[in-house]
DNA sequence: TACCGATACTCGGTAGTGCTAAGTACCAAG
DNA sequence: CTTGGTACTTAGCACTACCGAGTATCGGTA
């Protein structure tokens, strides 16, 4: 039985790294140091890698090849028009949910008080 | 390719389960009904017997069968120890995640500001 | 030259969880 | 006796995160 995160991640990790590419464009290896310096240290490299795939067949992103000075060359992605409609339903799906638990934790905090 | 609701309650679904039933003992049919008015319309039926079955082979609650005026006898579930202390580490998690994700929301609001 | 470490990406197999769809069982009302 | 609401079960599928191993490029060092 992985922990709760690895679960929880599931649904939201995709909607996290378009989060970021909204940001600014990036490569696999760049993400996955930025989130795990966000505090998701335990997110796998190959995680990202596989998800960065599955954004690009679905047609969220879009690809660029750029060579690197230190190693192998970098898929650079960045979100297209596609990307951000997809971004925005997330923000939507995420707001419904997290208002949802908010109310549950609140009247389930007089329960748990001081626990 | 189910919708973005299916993957993210992939983790959070359990949890919401649990606080549900923090607050009082409750059977399946009775769980899926308050889901759907809570807003949750297409949380199917199956899956959240599903989730109970599994919280029960996990140690997180205890069952009681009591008998219904209208249709087989009900497994009424309650949390146990075990329960209370998942339910902890899942808020735990929870504020772990949210925290981080409404970060990134926040400076991505800049960038799909009137969207 | 030969090796090592950091960078950067790929791939196959596994596990957990929600969905679909169909079924079982009980009871009351028409 | 059929219909509809109550209440639970089950088999098989889809999606996504993890694990582990592998591939490739480059700079530095002995």
């Amino acid at each position: 039985m992985p922990n709760q995160m690895t679960e929880m991640l599931k649904g939201t990790l995709e909607g996290i790294v378009l989060a970021i590419l909204s940001e600014r464009s990036a490569y696999g290896y760049e993400i996955t140091a930025e989130l795990r310096e966000a505090g998701f240290a335990d997110i796998a490299e190959g995680t990202i890698y596989a998800l960065l795939v599955r954004l690009e067949q679905k047609g969220l992103v879009d690809v660029e090849r750029v060579p690197s000075e230190k190693g192998p060359p970098r898929k650079v992605y960045s979100l297209n028009a596609s990307g951000r409609d997809q971004l925005a339903e997330f923000w939507s799906t995420w707001s419904f949910v997290a208002t949802r638990i908010e109310q549950l934790r609140h009247t389930d905090q007089q329960h748990t008080e001081g626990a």
